[in-house]
DNA sequence: GTGAAAGCGCTAACAT
DNA sequence: ATGTTAGCGCTTTCAC
């Protein structure tokens, strides 16, 4: 079934056709109706790629999942949880606003290219991306190429105001003080980190807000007590056995997101130590099962679904309306108390 | 750049150029080499609209992600652990064989229609269906079609021996009986459970072994001690509340998946059970976090990741040999004793 | 082995 | 208000 055969079978020329489907006012309600009966009783739905070719957008978007460790075999995004909701936000959103979402999954340097070719290819008109890491060159590439681009998770001042580019943050900085500030609240001096992707840009603003935040309070930073997790359950896992095996430990860690907070806690428990008893953790993003743990995981919560809400319809609306201007937001976290932390034993 | 520039810079004919691109073997490997290298120079992408339209595929697929609920609010897949490995292994397995997906999410009757629309539109080629209702005619209508479609989770009994139609299935009604028979032994006699959506496969195999596998044993079935959960955490979480909240208690409860188990436990939590001492519990899908919570969640896995990857393989090897006749598979599943079951106290 | 030309299904500028 | 026609960028038949 193609327009010409709608056409036909209304008696009328494809242009009309064409018209009645793209909602051009010049056409009378009497012929629309008539047309829109017979594609409607024909299920009729245009080519999407000769529409495309005829110079209508193909209403799709891109998605493209990052997770690049140097140290693990690739990472499969569904061992994190963080990546679930992310998908779901963008599809929803997109769906709303009648977009397409193509997904793709990146797991080392070469799958860059996935995203030029998407875009060159002109399967999609716009894409957003998680868990970029600093040093790609990706973003200016494809912004460079007019392309429009988001980025969850990007330094503010890496974008440089560049054009085509929507960023949004939650502001981890912030998140990770407060975090930090409790346990010092309860006493604790000897605070361990286990660390994100360091390229990421929330990876270090997490680690820097901490290092910066104890020597504020005038605690010493013990290198021991800096676990490089990558975001990543499995490197947290052996990492924190590591640490159980050596001389010392710190009476509180604070994990950069909540997967390697909950495979800490894993180790701790299979080695005989109680949370938070013997020690206490603090996770980052409030995934879904964190406040339904036992015990329930002490976190920051990102509202991530707001952020890739925001991200996905603020992109689309550029791409609708040909805006080009640079654009930022940052997320403000929230704090949860939950029960995974404890004032320290004097 | 298109493949007219190409032409013209390599100083053939767009045929050339197109015969280079499609691996055509009457092109000699002079001239190849010509091509591509300016191909590359240029980082040349053919359009993939104009391909499609002159009658290649575009090598896409839809992954359609269905989540109704009759009595919640559209419940957000990101909430449903379940999915998550789902998209990220259907992504994985398409990409690896050249394949974009096209990912989209279902929360009510009418949203049915975004697949004929992706079909029709000519999106993709091929399609797969996770979350499906028994009473929908979907899957007729769109095999019939002609257009290939692989379905986890369906009753290869509806399934008919339909031509175009791939289904995958894991073997429920086996892991459920396991299940309830380790608890049996355990030496419980009242046994609850939580059942999923009705409407799709999986959860009826699963209520129907629970209802076989205790009349077996001459067990008796409690109405009271059968909660609808839907799949749902939030669902489960306000009839186990209620459970709690009536005469009496069974001392074990078969959720028919993790989510609801995990629900179900943090609802018992609250009110001051300890499991596994006061209740057993147990899940089923052995999602991600169920071998790190405390304590660690018995549970039925479901290897997801393989059937998923399978069912995507099968899928696209199908379209591209041209390849229709109906094809079923069964994964079997492992029961995983961890922590939440106990003893029946005497 | 290679090029010319038709055609895929649609939109949009132009003509009426 | 509606129809005619020329592309959009590619593949593919046909001719050389």
């Amino acid at each position: 079934m193609r327009s010409e055969d709608i056409a036909r079978l209304a008696g009328v020329s494809r242009s009309t056709v064409s018209r009645v489907i793209n909602n051009y006012p010049n056409v009378p309600e009497k012929t629309r109706d008539k047309v829109l009966k017979v594609i409607k009783q024909y299920n009729y739905e245009p080519n999407t790629w000769a529409r495309a070719l005829a110079g209508k957008s193909n209403n799709t978007i891109g998605l493209f999942v990052i997770s690049i460790s140097k140290t693990q075999a690739p990472s499969k995004i569904y061992k994190s949880t963080y990546y679930s909701s992310f998908i779901n936000a963008v599809v929803d959103a997109a769906n709303t606003s009648g977009y397409y979402v193509l997904v793709h999954t990146i797991y080392c340097s070469k799958d860059y290219s996935k995203i030029n070719q998407a875009f060159n290819q002109k399967r999609i008109c716009g894409g957003i991306l998680v868990g970029n890491e600093k040093n790609s060159d990706i973003i200016k590439e494809i912004t460079k190429m007019g392309c429009p681009l988001g980025v969850v998770d990007y330094d503010p001042d890496e974008a440089m105001n560049r054009s085509n580019l929507i960023v949004v943050n939650s502001m981890d900085y912030d998140g990770t003080a407060k975090a930090l500030n409790y346990l010092i609240e309860l006493g604790h001096r000897d605070i361990g980190i286990i660390t994100g992707r360091l390229g990421t840009y929330s990876g270090q603003q997490r680690f820097e807000s901490y290092k910066q935040t104890l020597k504020e309070h005038k605690l010493k930073i013990n290198p021991e007590f800096i676990l490089k997790g990558e975001f990543l359950k499995d490197k947290t896992y052996n990492e924190v056995k590591k640490l159980i095996k050596s001389k010392s430990l710190p009476t509180a860690l604070f994990a950069c997101n909540d997967d390697m907070a909950l495979a800490a806690m894993e180790a701790f428990r299979e080695e005989g130590f109680n949370i938070p008893e013997d020690i206490s953790v603090i996770g980052f993003d409030d995934i879904p099962v964190a406040s339904q743990m036992n015990p329930a995981l002490t976190t920051v919560r990102v509202p991530v679904y707001d952020m890739v809400t925001e991200i996905t319809e603020m992109l689309i609306d550029g791409i609708e309306k040909g805006r080009k201007k640079f654009y930022c937001k940052n997320f403000d976290t929230v704090f949860k108390i939950r029960d995974t932390c404890m004032k320290v034993k004097e």
